[in-house]
DNA sequence: CCCTAAACTGAGACTCAGTCTCAACTCGTC
DNA sequence: GACGAGTTGAGACTGAGTCTCAGTTTAGGG
């Protein structure tokens, strides 16, 4: 799998700018993330890297996905109204995310227009834009054709039971 | 002060819609709340009104702020990275931010044509909108002008000084 | 190839926002 | 004024995330 070869080397460049190591736990978290798509959350991480067993603790986790985050190959988003998400960034560039509230998921998108207007609006206001984040909340295609109502909270249920602590 | 009775009145009606009652906690909290301006988090509340020598507990103040969410009275937002930030809906309607890293400073804005395209995507991909949510961080005028690097902890440390816990 | 300093790790204690529970206490309607 | 539904406070609890520190690993100079 070279894709995910080249982005532990891409981390490797960035530790070892910053007088830091590349460990086999490192590693391993860059290789889970990068051959995953989309979002993930700490605590997922966490789970899959338990199921594979392969020791990793619950700090190191939150370790890495900093560095990550610090390396930029990694981006931290709020999706929906809960805790921290985390994308990777491959190839792919900015995008921002309309998110269902009903079954969970996310569509990416990106209007260059919008990014525009927003330039111009930090312009007008002399501040100057180091990072933003546009959500849009509401029921994805197949969830209005289901004739769902928003807030079906199986899905997190599910993800809950999942979940395993300590 | 007029305004603020109006506001008591409009969450009564609500509660009365709900078959729910107007307690003299809650009343007090949408006081406090439609008096002081801007955003605000639970544990700032919480503060004030133990300043204020109000007994109100920590449950009281979440249950309230959920119900004043539920009456569309206050918005629950993701200001910067954080926790919940709460903001109450007077007669300004909808707005976004653009959040300070350095100060912690808000400085809210409208623009018709972000909506507007904000519409456009969500009806190309077939999709509901019910809510959305723009921030953009980085640093603000003044900020730029004493030559502040983003992320000064002062603020936080302030702020988090004064929080009071039990 | 080995040594060493600096960086890293895991376990678990800790924090902090937010939720839940339950007995005691209102509110508002009859 | 009495009653039942709704509300409250105290504090236990949860869950994500952080911190600590003793023991381990890495990288790179000799």
């Amino acid at each position: 799998m070279p894709a995910v070869a080249r982005e532990v080397d891409r981390f490797q460049q960035f530790l070892q700018q910053q007088g830091l190591k590349l460990t086999s736990e490192r590693t391993a978290l860059v290789r889970e993330i990068f051959s995953t798509h989309y979002h993930f959350e700490a605590d997922e991480l966490l789970f899959k890297m338990k199921e594979k067993s392969v020791k990793i603790s619950r700090a190191t986790v939150y370790r890495t996905l900093e560095l990550l985050v610090k390396s930029g190959m990694v981006r931290r988003v709020h999706l929906g109204e809960d805790h921290y998400h985390y994308e990777h960034v491959s190839g792919n560039s900015h995008h921002d995310h309309l998110i269902c509230t009903t079954c969970g998921g996310v569509i990416e998108f990106h209007d260059e227009e919008i990014e525009r207007l927003q330039r111009a609006i930090c312009e007008k206001k002399k501040f100057t834009p180091t990072f933003h984040n546009l959500q849009i909340l509401g029921v994805c295609e197949s969830c209005t054709r289901r004739g769902e109502t928003p807030d079906a909270p199986d899905r997190v249920k599910m993800i809950q039971a999942t979940r395993l602590r300590k």
